[in-house]
RNA sequence: GCCAGGGUGGGGUAGCUGGUUAUCCUAGGGGACUGUGGAUCCCCCGACCCGGGUUCGAGUCUCGGCCCUGGCCCCA
């Protein structure tokens, strides 16, 4: 028998709906900031994702040759191909740009709980503004979209000015070690590593950085530096919001074009794997070719997400079953129409079985029953049952409808 | 790439010191039941991941592969 892909799921009616519940939530919180969804092709030019991350990743890449000969790869992230999408076609559009997407990536790595090759992505991207309040709008949003998931998560606010004041003596490779061994706080690598380069000198004050929560604490060790003032402004502006979040100095983001703030979030109950959010403040259009445009952004792993919510409760949608008996087949269509039209869900039964055995199989799936037989077909009536109080009634098909619309369904204990 | 634990009907499982027709639950199909409820009863359907080895005989032991789950590495 053929497999699934190594690393991909398949998703019933039951996962999609909870998938669509939570997704359809980080939309509405995107728009009501005023991001527009955008979406990229499905695969791009390989260079695009080695240009921003570096040649060692083509191994962790769906990456491949197609019959022309092209250098192409499946999208591992989202970042690159938007801020390409503005380079390429949004450039001269009035600024900033606030875009948010959600679509699938692909990485080729061993799976784990939380990781799959193909998952799926949502952000945002803050394209040509550089302010405190920029910062400020990215943080907030991606709250607001994982707060409107349901999701308990903790958050982490940083800037990279400081851990790069203290370093901006090494040279880049020593700083990325460095760097490196920060995030994951290996302070005895980190004592080492210093030990190596001959600068024991800046463990304590990197530890030290790493654990500061205040910002007075952090620059006491740092020393003035030109960002501070936007740095406390971003922090005034999230205080304001209300935000609940820690300040973290000892967040590193990966690579090199993060600029300033940066940000993450991790969940409970996700195993090695609990990240569910990460962004900051970059520059990448010019590696593309554009103009060196100020931008801010985040990604969260939506997969993630799902794992940590666990069940999700989809408001219920009153489920109306249609039954009949063969002379009221015609009857029984159109009655599904009426219902359909006033925006429930009607179902034909399709078994051609008995009324008996329909109504059997319609108290597990449906709130309502309509039977519509010989009796009923003829007198233009339909029987109209309500599957959870047992009252049943013989009603014109209109005043059927108007029985379900507008009605609350009780617990789905009938599902 | 590395490590650990696993793969038995669609889902969940028993069998694991080798031995007749592989257990049970559930789901699915049919019937009792051709116009009224989820019950009950009966019947049916359907599995030992793949390949080599040991053996008279392998779901069981052994080797290799594949896959799953989790962890390491990595994490854009």
């Amino acid at each position: 028998m053929l497999q699934r892909p190594r690393g991909t799921r398949d998703f019933l009616p039951d996962e999609m709906e909870a998938r669509r519940e939570i997704e359809e939530r980080m939309r509405e919180a995107a728009r009501r900031f005023g991001y527009g969804q955008v979406r990229t092709p499905v695969f791009e030019e390989l260079e695009l994702f080695t240009l921003r991350s570096g040649p060692g990743i083509v191994n962790e890449m769906y990456a491949f040759e197609d019959k022309g000969g092209r250098a192409l790869s499946l999208r591992p992230e989202l970042t690159a191909p938007v801020l390409r999408l503005y380079v390429n076609e949004a450039r001269v559009l009035p600024k900033p740009l606030r875009w948010f997407y959600y679509d699938d990536c692909f990485r080729y790595e061993r799976p784990q709980k939380g990781r799959y090759r193909q998952f799926w992505q949502f952000g945002a991207e803050l394209i040509g503004a550089d302010t405190a309040m920029a910062d400020a709008e990215v943080v907030l949003l991606a709250d607001a979209a994982l707060q409107a998931s349901g999701v308990e998560y903790e958050l982490k606010v940083g800037h990279l000015a400081l851990m790069r004041s203290l370093l901006a003596d090494l040279d880049e490779g020593a700083r990325r070690a460095v760097m490196g061994l920060l995030d994951k706080r290996e302070f005895d690598g980190l004592v080492a590593a210093l030990a190596g380069l001959g600068r024991e000198d800046l463990a304590p004050s990197l530890e030290a950085l790493v654990a500061a929560t205040t910002l007075d604490e952090a620059f006491a060790l740092t020393g003035p530096l030109p960002e501070e003032a936007r740095l406390r402004e971003l922090v005034t502006l999230l205080d304001a919001a209300g935000l609940d979040y820690t300040l973290n100095f000892g967040i590193v983001r990966g690579l090199d074009y993060y600029t300033g703030m940066v940000f993450e979030g991790f969940a409970q109950n996700l195993g090695a794997e609990n990240q569910i959010v990460g962004g900051g403040a970059y520059r990448l259009a010019h590696l593309f070719g554009g103009e060196d445009t100020p931008s801010c952004g985040f990604a969260i792993g939506f997969d993630r997400v799902m794992v940590a919510l666990g069940q999700v409760e989809v408001p219920p949608r009153p489920t109306v079953a249609v039954l009949s008996t063969s002379e009221g087949a015609c009857a029984a269509c159109v009655a599904a129409a009426a219902f359909r039209a006033a925006g429930l869900r009607a179902e034909l039964d399709l078994s051609g079985r008995g009324l008996g055995a329909q109504l059997t199989r319609a108290a597990r799936t449906a709130d309502y029953a309509v039977l519509i037989g010989a009796r009923e077909a003829e007198a233009g009536v339909v029987a109209f049952k309500d599957l959870a109080s047992g009252v049943q009634e013989t009603l014109a098909l209109e005043a059927a409808v108007a029985r379900t619309v507008g009605r609350e369904v009780d617990a789905p204990g009938a599902r």
